[in-house]
RNA sequence: UCCCCAGUAGCUCAGCAGGCAGAGCAGGUGGCUGUUAACCACCGCGUCCGUGGUUCGAAUCCGCGCUGGGGAGCCA
C-alpha cells in the first residue's frame, strides 16, 4: 500500500519516505514526507527539535519546526509517543549526531500520546517492558529486535534456498504424541463443561477428528517422509510444549527450523548444521549492522567479537565419551556428577563452549540410552548418530540425529521405549518401502535470536512471548 | 515442578538494628540554549504487592498467598 501525504495547503504531489531511505540518502532529495511516532522534543527559543521515528531502521529523524509554523502551539505541546505526518525540505544538519534533518513547512498529529504513555525518554527494565508488550516494539531496543528477526527468517530461507533445499509445510495439529516427548496441548472442539462419555471416559470418537489430537511439538517425522520424497527439505514453523517450564530459555510456543537431508550421514548433517550457523550469523553481521550495534553498546559488550568468532572459528567437534573424559578431568566445579550414560547438565555444556574451548562445539555419539526412537543406532550398539550444538551463553541451539533407517532395529527401539508401533505405521512404511540413510536437526529460532542480539531473555526476542500463566496480548 | 532472591511515586531505585515515606527521571510552570536520554529553578506525586500475626507503634519482624527475577529439571 501507498501513503499519499494530504497536499492541499501546498498544492503538491509528495509521496511518504521511510526514515531509512531519508537517512541513507547520498543527497537532499529536496521537499519531503514523513509518517511516524514522536520519540523526542527538545524546545529552543524559536524552534523545536522533534524526533520522530517510523521503525524502519534504529535511527530517528530530526525535525526542525518554527514559531512560524500555523500549528506551532499545538506542536510545542506534542508529547512522546504521539503519531505525526511532516513534511518540509530535507536539508544538511549542522548537528553532529545526524547527517540530515527536516526543516518542517507542515505537520499533522494523528492522535496526540496522553502524558501517562508508558515509554519515557529512558532505559525501562526488560520486566517492566514485558508487562506492557504491546508498547515495547515501539522502544530502541524491541524494534531492533524485531527487526532482526525479520532479517534472520529471511537468511534462513536464503540459506537452504541456495542450496536447493524445498521448503515444506508440516501439520500444526498432530494426532501421534510424536517422540513422545514432553507435555502436549491438547486440542479438542468438544464442550469441556460436559464432554461426551463412554464407559466414564471421554469418547473421543465425538471429538472433530474422532481421536484425541494436539499441537505439534515437532515437524520432524513429517518432515522425513517429504525428504524421502523430495531429496533435502526443511520446516520453518510454531511449535508447542505445555511443558511447566520456568527459564530464560523455554517458552510454550517457539518458532523451530528443522532440515532433513536424505543420502546424507552424521557428517554431512553436522556440516550442514556448522554452514547455517556460520551463514546466518555472517548475514545479520552484514545487514543488521546499525541495530546490532545498539546490542554491542548496551547489551552484550562481547556481541561483536563472539559473533565473528562464530563465522571464523571451525566447530569443535568432539565424542560424547571424549566430552565425558574432559569433564571428569575437572575437579569442584560441578553440582551434577558426569558419567557415561548420563546426559550432559546444562552446567557441563556451558563449562565446554565457555571455559574450556571457548567457542562453539558440536558433541556427537551419546548413549542410546538417553536418546529418542529415531536416532541411528551406531556398530556399537551402544551409542547413536546424534549431535548437539552448543553456544556459549546459550547452550544447546541445535539437536539432530543420521535417522534409523533400518526397519527392524527401528521396530525394536520403538518396543524398548514403549512405543505403539501400530500408531507410527506411517512412519514406519517409509523404512519398509525404498528406506535410505538420511540426517536432520532442529534448530531454535528463538536461541538463535538470543545468540545473535545478546539478549539474556528468551522472552524479550519475541514480540508476544507464551510462558505459563502468561497469555496476554 | 524444585531451590534462592525481590515487590516502596508513572519509571529506576534508596529507606529496613521498628518511631511523621525519599531521590533521580517522567509530568506541570517559568527561564536559557542548533539541541542530541539537552540544561537551570520551582511545583505536585504514594493501598510501601495482598492477607493474617507480633508490637504502644510495622514499608521495616514472622506466617500464608500472589506476582516478577535468577538457577535447576525438561528441551529448541
Amino acid at each position: 500500500m501507498r501513503f499519499h501525504a494530504d497536499n492541499s495547503t501546498l498544492g503538491e504531489k509528495m509521496e511518504c519516505i521511510k526514515v531509512k531511505a531519508l537517512l541513507s540518502s547520498k543527497e537532499s532529495i529536496g521537499s519531503v514526507c514523513v509518517k511516524g511516532w514522536i520519540k523526542t522534543r527538545r524546545d529552543a527559543k524559536t524552534f523545536s527539535f522533534i524526533e520522530i521515528n517510523d521503525g524502519s531502521c534504529l535511527e530517528n529523524i530530526q525535525v526542525i519546526a518554527d514559531t512560524n509554523m500555523e500549528n506551532y502551539e499545538t506542536i510545542k505541546k506534542l508529547t512522546t509517543g504521539s503519531a505525526v505526518s511532516v513534511r518540509g525540505e530535507m536539508a544538511p544538519s549542522p548537528g553532529k549526531e545526524q547527517a540530515w534533518e527536516i526543516h518542517a513547512k507542515k505537520m499533522d498529529v494523528f492522535n496526540t500520546a496522553p502524558e501517562d504513555y508508558p515509554l519515557q525518554k529512558k532505559r525501562h527494565s526488560d520486566e517492566f517492558l514485558r508487562t506492557i508488550s504491546h508498547l515495547r516494539p515501539r522502544t530502541n531496543k524491541y524494534g531492533a529486535a524485531f527487526r532482526i528477526r525479520s532479517e534472520l527468517s529471511f537468511a534462513i530461507h536464503q540459506f537452504f534456498h541456495e542450496r536447493g533445499f524445498t521448503y515444506i509445510h508440516t501439520p500444526i495439529i498432530t494426532g501421534s504424541d510424536c517422540e513422545g516427548a514432553g507435555e502436549l496441548f491438547q486440542v479438542t472442539a468438544l464442550n469441556l463443561e460436559n464432554p461426551p462419555k463412554n464407559n466414564g471416559h471421554i469418547d473421543y470418537s465425538c471429538d472433530f477428528f474422532g481421536k484425541p489430537a494436539n499441537l505439534t511439538v515437532s515437524g520432524q517425522l513429517e518432515a522425513e517422509l517429504l525428504a524421502l520424497a523430495l531429496g533435502d527439505v526443511y520446516t520453518f514453523g510454531p511449535t508447542f510444549r505445555a511443558e511447566d517450564s520456568n527459564t530464560s530459555r523455554h517458552m510454550a510456543e517457539f518458532w523451530m527450523v528443522e532440515p532433513e537431508m536424505t543420502f546424507c550421514d552424521l557428517k554431512g548433517d553436522m556440516d550442514n548444521a556448522e554452514a547455517f550457523i556460520k551463514y546466518v550469523t555472517q548475514y545479520i553481521v552484514s545487514h543488521c549492522g546499525s541495530d546490532l550495534s545498539l546490542f554491542a553498546r548496551f547489551v552484550d559488550k562481547t556481541l561483536m567479537p563472539t559473533l565473528e568468532n562464530i563465522i571464523t572459528t571451525e566447530f569443535i567437534r568432539i565424542p560424547y565419551k571424549e566430552a565425558v573424559d574432559i569433564l571428569s578431568g575437572v575437579k569442584d566445579r560441578f553440582d551434577y556428577p558426569v558419567d557415561f550414560g548420563s546426559d550432559l547438565q546444562t552446567e557441563h555444556e556451558r563449562f565446554l563452549a565457555e571455559t574450556h574451548f571457548k567457542q562453539p562445539l558440536m558433541v556427537y555419539g551419546y548413549p542410546k540410552s538417553i536418546k529418542p526412537f529415531y536416532m541411528r543406532v551406531n556398530d556399537d550398539d551402544q551409542t547413536v548418530a546424534a549431535m548437539d550444538v552448543i553456544v556459549p551463553r546459550i547452550g544447546e541451539i541445535i539437536g539432530g540425529s543420521q535417522r534409523e533407517e533400518r526397519l527392524d532395529i527401528l521396530e525394536q527401539r520403538m518396543t524398548e521405549t514403549g512405543i505403539n508401533l501400530s500408531d507410527y505405521w506411517w512412519y514406519l512404511d517409509s523404512r519398509k518401502y525404498g528406506s535410505v540413510y538420511h540426517s536432520g536437526y532442529g534448530v531454535g529460532f528463538e536461541r538463535l535470536m538470543m545468540m545473535l542480539t545478546g539478549i539474556s531473555n528468551i522472552r524479550d526476542v519475541i514480540p508476544f512471548p507464551r510462558t505459563p500463566g502468561n497469555i496476554e496480548f
